[in-house]
DNA sequence: ACCCTAATTAGGAAATATCCTAAGTAAAGT
DNA sequence: ACTTTACTTAGGATATTTCCTAATTAGGGT
């Protein structure tokens, strides 16, 4: 919960997954879409993977990361929560 | 936005979030409710106040923080365009 | 004027995040 | 076996975040 959020803060996290939503994408695709270095968006996939927002498949010598909406709900519940009437648990506040 | 979920990364502002759910409460209240110094509440209210998920209103000596749901709403706004199939524009990635 | 209560700002130490270049791994082609 | 392609890990510089204590501001009461 705590990592889901923290992915989700950074900019560029946050245009990677805008970019997973059209299916998924290699990493050295995703990375030539930044004017960062390829080493800097695999720190920032690995980031994503340990929020589990995307999940990995390898398909021969390349990766395809993919776009996990569980995670992105999950996201959205704690928000949906915030705005809605209906009842919570501590456990939401983790 | 960046502000937002930069806000929303934080264990300590989520929970202040998710207390402020209930209604408007006074800084040190919410400070009570930690085992941190008030300084550093302050400090995380200030986030939450630069990210627009919290406005202030002065009642005498005492300060109250209010949850801005239509921060809450922004957030969700872009997490929904990652679940749904709707049309997105480059202005989402921001 | 003085003090108390409520809260913030200042300054700084320690931890974490962000980015780079260089080096390494692993599958596929020749 | 060697090379190329695709990608990750290692190491390290710099920036930012997180937290503390001490000092400050501001309103209210006496």
């Amino acid at each position: 919960m705590n990592n889901l959020f923290k992915a989700l803060s950074h900019p560029v996290r946050r245009r990677i997954i805008a970019m997973l939503r059209q299916g998924p994408m290699g990493s050295g695709e995703i990375a030539a879409a930044f004017d960062m270095s390829w080493p800097t968006i695999t720190g920032h996939l690995n980031a994503l993977k340990d929020s589990e927002l995307v999940s990995t498949e390898k398909h021969g010598q390349s990766v395809r990361y993919r776009l996990e909406i569980s995670a992105v709900e999950e996201a959205m519940a704690f928000l949906m929560d915030l705005t809605g009437t209906g009842s919570r648990t501590p456990e939401d506040d983790k």
